[in-house]
RNA sequence: GCGGGCGUGAUGGAAUGGUAGACAUAUCGGACUUAAAAUCCGAAGGGCUUUGUCCCGUGUGGGUUCGAGUCCCACCGCCCGUACCA
């Protein structure tokens, strides 16, 4: 073959890999092992760039493992379960099995040709009855050893539909097809105890070395661990005290109201005989449940009419608000106001004209509050109505002593909270894992019998299709689904309709994959083997719920005796990636309305159909709707999936975005052909020349950065580094052996990142065996260091020379050379220096 | 609203607190060619009455340091999450 051609050398690699067999796992004493994982894919029916961007790097990951001589586990399944195979029934007609299996299968046919070295025996769909089978044992495991249970919790409530609404199906506070206002409304549902492992789920975040910091703080931030003061307020009319929680007691002298959330107790006491209140709550119940919704909305207050007694003196007294910002969730579900350092009760303070009152000003500078003082605590100020005392403390210290005071005189306790809820898994869906309880009206709720496990979904109704038209939970009115026995008295009973929320099935299938079609939930021998995930791989939006639902199910399986106690933290290292995004292309319709195409429409700003020109909208996330999508399809038969997979590593960071451009994938593919050529044409029987050495030498330099840069996720540096030294290879006028050497070398650094391109170039030159499992290469220390090195002299942080000296002279004679330098002594103009700052090997400062 | 992150040439980006702009894209110039494509070689942050190892320059404004893209504070813009999207 004389030019490179994508098509015809990966598939034959493809087949050569398969047929060795060397991507399947497999346990040895003799080596190593290494789990590399992505966050495994939703089923949408169509890969795209994002997924190509995640996989090629566990891919990198994963063959660099291999080479270097470990047992790799790279598996692959899908998370099958969702919303999206409802919607569609729903749109379309159709069964969400039958769509997602068939989303499956065209999903993992447009995956297998970008050539990841995936082990696809352990393939699985979370909507496997042999997946989710098990995961209900994990339920009722779960069940027995106290993890789980029931309470009430509020949904968003279409009123037209007669449905509980996803989150996402709230548009402006609206249900999404019928357009009604969305309520809040109370269902008993299921939990899982995650806030019991609040501490735990906390402390072991230390222990993540090898996480991002950033997702540990947001984890540590969501959790919430806060110290405050409990305490309650003594109504006027002598009937039960109102308890509070405030993580400020400090202001206490500063409250002004005492608010307390629409769904507290005496809220709906209320709300019962009083018909003013029962208007105001319902008016609070309008909107979706998000925090954000809540958080952002209109604060909205009610006066009861109560009044209760300020704790530290009597005859203040402070009015009972029901507002619609105070969460039922947290706290007490009562909070007292204190406008002055609290900017949300300012608001609420100024709007429905109660006292602002400071406790604390700035220690330099008074009052004169037009918006909340609101310092951190670990600042200084000036308390000026500070029970605790009047003077210059942090907000922790007059905390502290806030507390110490209430417990000394009896009134309040110091106490620790989380902010972090539990888990509320019900959903009222279809297209989930069935709950596998039982409600009888004997015995009440009752788990089912493991042997009667898989709990499966029905696919049809008496014979007939399930309409998904039909809003509401099909499982619920189905008319022979629900009926069964009780387990544990034998009369008739209803199953629960609930299914679970799909985090349940993307918090433990990493473990799954270690014995992935095994009877149950996991197999010691093989978690206690093949775990942890040595390296987890996804993207930052799963940087809290996921990744925190991941762990505390590591722990519970754990406790159910499911996992190894190694693997309670169960990624060991997790990395986050980037988003692949693209400029968009609009023009206006008629009434100015945005008008999207797609990339392969247009051509030099204009569209190619009609030659119109394009507005260009810079880069954003590739989405459907904007049509700034490219399909990775298209991309591996027009180049290759080499290409693609170099293209993805190469411009960006890959934490970053990075942008597709069309010529950025051009001049992928001219490379990747440039380096086939390269090699190609090396004549192996040219005899050696002086130049052998320095080829060698960058040779050894290039294995070097380049395994750094794959060990550290420096992908896109490595590939520049390779650039460059394909640049070296391409000038220099090396003799065969030589070249030969370093074209092999270089095919095994790109092995990872193109790895069908690789193993011809390997085959070519007469590589031994494939590349996929040849050793990795490993620098000569000698070949790395220089022996002279080029240091720039400063003068005052600003470059003034350079010098070139031998890479050991010391400081004494560094600092004489630099001062010699004509450059230096006219910038001096004269003067002695006052300070010569050497850095061995950096550079040189000269303090004038 | 709250929590987290990011911001460097025309563009994507590089840079353990130590030469800002590696590597690449687009652009321009040259070679080869009847011509084009492909390929190869080269130029290139901005500025200038001073073409100088000159001045300015990493979102904006301050600060720490011999030295700041990098650390600290404030602000602006964008992105992610906000518990029923996955």
């Amino acid at each position: 073959m004389s030019r490179y051609s994508a098509a015809e050398i990966e598939a034959k690699w493809q087949q050569a890999w398969d047929k060795a067999g060397i991507f399947t796992a497999k346990r040895s004493a003799d080596k190593p092992k290494y789990y590399v994982l992505e966050m495994f894919p939703y089923p949408s029916g169509r890969i795209h760039m994002g997924h190509v961007r995640n996989y090629t790097m566990g891919d990198v990951i994963a063959r660099y493992k291999l080479a270097t001589g470990h047992n790799v586990l790279h598996p692959m399944g899908w998370d099958a379960f969702g919303m999206p195979a409802e919607n569609a029934a729903m749109a379309s007609g159709g069964h969400p099995k039958d769509w997602t299996y068939g989303n499956i299968a065209d999903m993992r046919g447009q995956m297998k040709p970008l050539g990841l070295s995936i082990d696809w025996s352990r393939e699985f769909a979370t909507c496997d009855p042999e997946y989710y089978g098990q995961q209900q044992a994990l339920f009722l495991d779960m069940l027995e050893a106290g993890l789980v249970y029931r309470k009430n919790a509020v949904v968003n409530w279409d009123p037209v539909d007669m449905t509980v609404l996803a989150n996402e199906q709230v548009i402006d506070g609206k249900g999404w097809r019928s357009g009604a206002v969305v309520e809040r409304r109370e269902l008993t549902q299921w939990f899982f105890k995650i806030s019991d492992m609040a501490e735990e789920l906390l402390d072991a975040l230390d222990g993540l070395e090898n996480w991002p910091a950033k997702v540990r703080l947001m984890q540590e931030n969501w959790i919430g661990k806060s110290r405050g003061l409990q305490f309650a307020f003594t109504r006027t009319d002598g009937t039960d005290p109102i308890e509070v929680y405030t993580t400020r007691p400090d202001t206490l002298m500063g409250a002004s109201f005492v608010g307390i959330s629409p769904d507290h107790p005496i809220a709906k006491a209320l709300e019962a005989d009083n018909p003013q209140v029962a208007e105001f709550v319902a008016e609070c119940r309008k909107g979706g449940t998000t925090e954000e919704a809540i958080e952002t909305g209109e604060k909205l207050g009610f006066d009861t009419g109560i009044r209760v007694k300020h704790p530290l003196d009597p005859s203040w007294e402070l009015p009972v608000w029901i507002a619609n910002f105070i969460l039922m969730d947290y706290g007490t579900g009562a909070i007292f106001g204190c406008p002055a350092h609290d900017q949300r009760d300012f608001d609420f303070a100024t709007k429905y004209g109660l006292p602002i009152k400071p406790t604390f000003e700035p220690v330099e500078g008074g009052a004169g509050l037009k918006e909340a003082f609101t310092p951190t605590k670990a600042e200084k100020v000036r308390y000026i109505a500070g029970f605790a005392g009047k003077e210059v403390q942090t907000g922790e210290e007059a905390v502290n002593a806030a507390v110490d005071k209430a417990e000394a005189e009896g009134w309040g306790r110091g106490v620790t909270k989380f902010r972090l809820r539990d888990w509320g898994l019900s959903r009222q869906r279809y297209w989930g894992c069935p709950i596998p309880v039982v409600h009888c009206a004997d015995c009440g709720v009752v788990p089912e019998k493991k042997e009667n496990l898989p709990v499966l979904l029905p696919y049809d109704e008496g014979g007939k299709p399930i309409d998904f038209s039909i809003p509401g939970n099909p499982l619920d009115r189905h008319p022979t689904w629900r009926d069964c026995t009780c387990p544990t008295c034998g009369k008739p009973a209803r199953r629960e309709t609930d299914t679970m929320d799909t985090f349940v099935d993307s918090s433990w299938y990493y473990a799954r994959f270690t014995a992935p079609h095994a009877d149950t939930p996991t197999v010691a021998e093989e978690a206690e083997y093949w775990m942890n995930v040595d390296q987890y791989i996804g993207g930052i939006e799963h940087a809290i719920l996921h990744l925190l639902y991941s762990r505390f199910f590591a722990r519970a399986m754990q406790i159910t005796g499911h996992l190894p106690k190694k693997a309670i933290e169960p990624f060991d290292a997790l990395f986050t990636q980037g988003m692949v995004t693209h400029e968009i292309y609009q023009t206006r319709d008629a009434n100015d309305r945005p008008v999207y195409h797609l990339p392969e429409e247009v051509e030099s700003g204009k569209l190619k159909a009609t030659g119109e020109a394009v507005e260009i909208i810079p880069s954003a996330k590739m989405s459907k709707s904007k049509k700034n999508v490219v399909d990775p399809v298209s991309i591996i038969s027009q180049f290759g999936a080499d290409t693609a997979r170099w293209f993805v590593l190469s411009d960006s960071p890959p934490e970053r975005d990075v942008e597709w451009t069309a010529a950025g994938a051009e001049a992928a593919f001219k490379h990747l052909s440039r380096v086939y050529r390269l090699a190609a044409e090396i004549d192996v029987e040219a005899p050696a020349t002086d130049d052998d050495s320095a080829l060698l030498r960058e040779m050894h330099k290039c294995i070097h950065d380049v395994t750094g840069g794959v060990e550290s996720f420096g992908f896109n540096a490595a590939i520049a580094k390779l650039y460059a030294f394909t640049n070296t290879l391409a000038k220099s006028k090396a003799g065969g052996a030589a070249k030969r050497q370093a074209a092999l070398v270089l095919a095994q650094l790109m092995a990872p990142m193109t790895p069908h391109l690789s193993e011809e170039i390997w085959t070519l030159l007469k590589g031994e065996g494939l590349i996929a499992t040849a050793a990795w290469p490993t620098p000569d220390a000698a070949m790395l260091i220089d022996d002279t090195i080029t240091l720039p002299i400063q003068v005052n942080g600003k470059r003034r020379a350079e010098i070139s000296v031998p890479k050991d002279m010391d400081k004494a004679e560094v600092e004489k050379a630099a001062l010699a330098v004509e450059a230096v002594q006219k910038a001096l103009d004269g003067a002695a220096p006052k300070k010569v700052i050497v850095v061995p090997g950096r550079i040189v400062n000269v303090v004038a």
